[in-house]
RNA sequence: GCUCGAGUGGUGGAAUUGGUAGACACGUUGGACUUAAAAUCCAAUGGACAUUAGUCCGUAUGGGUUCAAGUCCCAUCUCGAGUACCA
């Protein structure tokens, strides 16, 4: 019986679709256990090699646990909404749910091809209306809600408009904008409906507000940072400018510190803990409040608030320095400073975040001929602005302290600015000191003789008692923009009364994306469904209606924007427990069994991304009492990244360039031989030979070429040809026309691409190509589809060889060769079983050896998985295939647990070889077998004797040998002696069980 | 610049946490079977020296701790990832 692995796959791969072998249920006697992939934009180029790998190690990981007598929930879905789709309706007017439906078919076809145990009747689609309804009722309790300090969590918004009315804002202690103005119990009531609603859009966890975005007016949408190159953007070339839009914000910032905190209680790794930490950033410092000096030309005196993470440093003040953007710019500047101050502004204006983030190095800024008092000295300080510092961070003005900041320090000296010394025996001639830790301070008045943290805590004490100032803690961690300019995401569930938002009523979600005819902004800017005629909300009937209605009495429009990316995976681990429900979320029920992911396989490119918001959104729904765990994944794997192996081939160029110069007017060529050169030579020659890697070094590329041209019976006389300079360009040539031993198919190659096709190939027997390790890209042509090695050796040898690669979280490169060796291996399995004349396993008692090998397996396979060391486990299985063999093993004893060990990692063997065996139930739920110890005990081991650290030979001894036994013995033996010529040791250390190390 | 991670044969990678470096594969070489090929099986395979016995050198580099270091400590180099005027 042959292993026929494409008629075995194919066969239980309907098995399990038949009969739901992977369907979990929300009710279960048995634990529970989630295994969680980070589902996937459905691209139109399908699954290459390095997509499966998390889902392959999650997979073995849920069958594992199936044996292991869990309920497991295993599901899949798709993060369908996003740009590409968009982008391709924007190029071909094709509605993008056309695409993301195909493309999530050909993913499913590849999906299910490796044999994934997926429970496919848990699916979920970002782009489904059914789903995104509750995305949108999400957006809605986060809009209901505000943030409360006292109680440290998101509160329902009528408990504020309680608080509201029994005594005002004053004590309230909210995550809420910066500038709030205080009212009384009194004021709230006298306020109309629309003044109300503003305070309260102020608190709410979600809310509008005037964000500075990248705008590009040609066109007519918001870029990403990375999307602006050079202060234009990346497509076109368009001028980029910031300017403020009013957009959906999520308080995310109220939850700083609970993220932070959280970190704690997780298993993630740490390099993503890292990245969360460093994102939200928080420092601890002080609030300062400067007052500005009334002059003659500005006849107020405003507060200017600064955020100091060194308020010991505060007597070295010498300047202050706003963000261009800073409010108060333009009512501190004086009249004889305006025009610089101005001129200052719009050149920032127009460079872009990043733009002035790269460029560090240019000092600029301009004075605003407004002076603050010290708080303390009461002198003067000027007050300057400047693009170093960041209208979005902290107040976005800083007290300049140039002594011990170097930016402070580059600036005052860029701009004359004096620099007080205020450490004690320090020189700051050349830099500025920061280093907070080694110092004291002096010239501080009552500061002075303080290290860094008693005075801290000194000028904290001061600045509270006069009220210019407190200590702070600050985060970089900024709150969310949740509105996109975009069409294929979701839309928001919110309309417009007065330019205030109103949420829909829950019960009338969803409400469904409009058509539109153009999927591009609309000639006034406004986004995509500015271009939607369908998209009206009708209050008393309470559906969407056509625009022409809009009376803003009853009909008023909707919003325009849709929410991003991130909206639809944040809370989608939750929303698969219980994926179909139509009145709920998730029934309680069904979040009180499943709780939380268990373990969560995915890229670490998501670290500040979808995991930073997702784990926002599950804070939030804890505090709001829908689910019972405030961390929504208790363990987090990163998968490294497959690259691929690149193929080149040499192209041969010529570079006649400098022939060319020589010859103008120079006479030395005569006009014919130029022509003869560039008409005859160089088509044939550049660009179109192409030479066999292993002669590359060995042949010299002149001959190579004159060769060819006398075969065309060319002139190579010519006298150009003689000048020319001949080099190689390496070029990638796709991987699928190199086989294992980097050997090219010429013949395939030549119709790759035209100008390949009249090449010429020089090679001896067979053409080389070189190999290099590169990002996995279709525009490098190192793509490997999983399709063919499923076609060629089977889902089963894909699933091991992924695995055998290396470690999970370790980035690897692909390449095919290796995959002879899990497939050679899955044959050998398969003769464990059977041979030509069929069946070999029979009921005889397994032999001692026979149950060593397995239980050693046993014990090891089960380590790494636990471990998630999937390597090392298929190593494991080598061997005791190769052992078994040579031992010629046919008892059932040991194959049938066998079959189960290897069935996580290659299911559709496991379940063949479990039929044959005489089983009618699935593989996939048979108890994993249990490791005995009995069999692995030893009574000897053969000991490595070292001499000074440096192994000699081995000795068997028994194992119930003492220390002193052992010594006796190695000092006994002949090869002892024989390697101490006669000296006598100084010293005999033995470990027993491990080694005898002789010293001397 | 800062933070984190990693450097082991021709290649992917093992190494029980300080105790036989190179498991298991790929590749290569030789052999068996075959008319032949495929498949399969057997043997060799870190380097140098040596007829054998064996010796020496080897885990990026240089030091150190230890009876013993791929593993621990210090310094340096290289590569990768993330982040970036954060006051």
């Amino acid at each position: 019986m042959q292993y026929n692995f494409n008629e075995i796959e194919a066969k239980w791969q309907k098995y399990w679709a038949k009969n739901q072998t992977f369907k979990a249920g929300n009710n279960s006697d048995k634990e529970k256990f989630y295994v969680l992939d980070m589902f996937p934009y459905p691209s139109g180029a399908g699954l290459h090699v390095g997509h499966p790998l998390g889902y392959i190690a999650s997979d073995i990981y849920a069958r594992y646990k199936r044996h292991k007598g869990f309920n497991v929930l295993h599901p899949m879905g798709y993060d369908s909404f996003g740009l590409p789709a968009e982008q391709y309706a924007i190029q071909t007017g094709q509605h993008p749910a056309i695409t993301t439906e195909t493309n999530i078919k050909r993913y499913r076809e590849q999906l299910d091809k490796i044999g994934f145990s997926f429970d496919w009747s848990r699916e979920v689609r970002t782009s489904n209306p059914k789903y995104y309804k509750w995305t949108q009722w999400v957006f809605i309790q986060l809009f209901n809600s505000w943030y409360n300090k006292d109680t440290d969590k998101a509160e329902d918004i009528e408990t504020l408009i309680a608080l509201f009315e029994k005594e005002g804002n004053a004590k309230v202690n909210a995550v809420c904008d910066d500038d709030i103005v205080e009212f009384s119990a009194a004021d709230w009531k006298g306020f109309s409906n629309s003044e109300q609603q503003g305070i309260l859009l102020q608190y709410r966890l979600t809310y509008l507000a005037e964000t500075e975005v990248n705008w590009c007016p040609a066109l007519g949408t918001v870029l990403a940072n990375d999307e602006i190159v050079n202060g234009v953007s990346e497509r076109g070339g368009h001028p980029v400018v910031r300017k403020k839009m009013t957009q959906w914000s999520m308080r995310i910032t109220a939850y700083a510190q609970r993220l932070l905190d959280g970190l704690d209680k997780i298993d993630w790794p740490q390099p993503l803990k890292d990245s969360q930490t460093n994102w939200i950033g928080r420092s601890e410092g002080a609030l300062v409040t400067f007052k500005t000096m009334v002059s003659d030309t500005v006849g107020k005196s405003y507060p200017i608030e600064v955020f100091t993470t060194r308020p010991d440093t505060i007597f070295g003040v010498s300047f202050m320095t706003l963000a261009p953007e800073h409010d108060l710019v333009p009512k501190i500047t004086t009249p004889e400073q305006k025009a610089e101050v101005n001129a200052y502004i719009e050149a920032t204006a127009k460079r872009s975040e990043r733009d002035r983030m790269a460029d560090v190095k240019t000092i600029s800024g301009a004075f605003t001929g407004a002076y603050a008092e010290h708080p303390f000295t009461k002198e003067p300080i000027p007050v300057w602005i400047g693009d170093y510092v960041l209208a979005g961070y902290g107040t976005g003005a800083v007290m300049s302290v140039p002594c011990g900041d170097q930016r402070d320090y580059d600036f005052a000296k860029h701009f004359n600015i004096p620099i007080p010394n205020i450490f004690e025996g320090v020189d700051i001639s050349e830099e500025a000191f920061s280093d907070k830790g080694s110092t004291i301070i002096a010239n501080s008045d009552f500061l002075n003789g303080l290290p860094y943290k008693k005075a801290v805590k000194r000028i904290i004490f001061e600045l509270e008692k006069m009220g210019q100032g407190e200590g702070k803690i600050n985060y970089r961690l900024r709150d969310a923009v949740f509105s996109r300019q975009r069409y294929w995401g979701e839309p928001f569930p919110v309309y417009y009364v007065d330019g205030l938002p109103q949420m829909i009523d829950a019960e009338y979600l969803p409400i469904t994306l409009p058509e539109v005819e153009k999927y591009l902004p609309t000639e006034t800017g406004e986004p995509p469904l500015g271009n939607a005629t369908v998209w009206a909300w009708d209050r008393l009937k309470a559906e969407v209606v056509k625009n022409e209605l809009i009376d803003n009495v009853n009909v008023f429009p909707l919003e325009l924007n849709t929410m991003p990316g991130w909206a639809g995976s944040s809370q989608y681990f939750n929303r698969y427990m219980d994926p179909g429900n139509d009145a709920a979320i998730f029934s309680q029920d069904a979040i009180n069994y499943w709780q939380d992911v268990d373990l969560y396989i995915g890229g670490s490119e998501h670290a500040t991304g979808h995991l930073l918001y997702s784990r926002f959104w599950q804070k939030f729904m804890f505090d709001k009492g829908y689910v019972p765990k405030d961390e929504f994944a208790k363990k987090l794997i990163n998968q490294g990244m497959i690259t691929g192996t690149s193929a080149f081939i040499n192209k041969v160029v010529i570079n006649w360039d400098h022939v060319m110069l020589d010859t103008v007017g120079s006479g030395k060529y005569s006009i014919e031989d130029q022509k003869y050169f560039l008409e005859k030579i160089i088509p044939i020659i550049n660009g179109k030979v192409f030479v066999s890697e292993d002669m590359r070094d060995e042949e010299d590329l002149s001959s190579i070429i004159y060769n060819i041209l006398e075969d065309e019976k060319l002139d190579i006389n010519n006298p150009f040809l003689k000048e020319c300079r001949f080099s190689y360009l390496k070029t990638h040539v796709d991987v699928t026309y190199v086989n294992n031993s980097d050997e090219l198919d010429v013949e395939k190659v030549q119709n790759f691409r035209s100008d390949f096709k009249d090449a010429k190939y020089v090679y001896n027997g067979e053409f080389k190509v070189s190999r290099e390790v590169e990002k996995m890209s279709k525009s490098k042509y190192n793509v490997v589809s999983p399709d063919e090695i499923c076609e060629e050796y089977g889902a089963d040898s894909l699933r091991l060889y992924e695995m055998f690669l290396g470690p999970l979280e370790q980035s690897k490169p692909w390449n095919t060769a290796g995959i002879s060796g899990t497939h050679g291996f899955l044959k050998k399995l398969w003769r464990l079983y059977f041979d030509e004349k069929g069946a070999k396993f029979n009921d005889v008692e397994p032999t001692k050896d026979n149950l060593k090998t397995l239980h050693k397996t046993i014990k090891k396979v089960e380590e790494d998985i636990e471990n998630f060391s999937f390597n090392t486990s298929v190593s494991t299985f080598m061997i005791c295939v190769n052992e078994l063999s040579s031992q010629k093993c046919t008892s059932k004893k040991i194959l049938e647990p066998l079959a189960i060990l290897v069935s996580p990692y290659a299911p559709h063997i496991a379940e063949e070889l479990w039929e044959q065996l005489g089983h009618s139930e699935s593989i996939a739920t048979a108890p994993f077998p249990i490791y005995d110890e009995s069999h692995l005990v030893e009574s000897s081991k053969q000991y490595p004797i070292s001499f000074n650290g440096k192994m000699r030979f081995m000795l068997e001894l028994p194992l119930d040998l003492d220390k002193e036994g052992i010594e006796a013995a190695v000092m006994a033996h002949e090869k002892t002696q024989k390697q101490l010529e006669g000296r006598t040791p100084k010293k005999v250390i033995v470990v027993p069980g491990k080694i005898v190390n002789i010293v001397g």
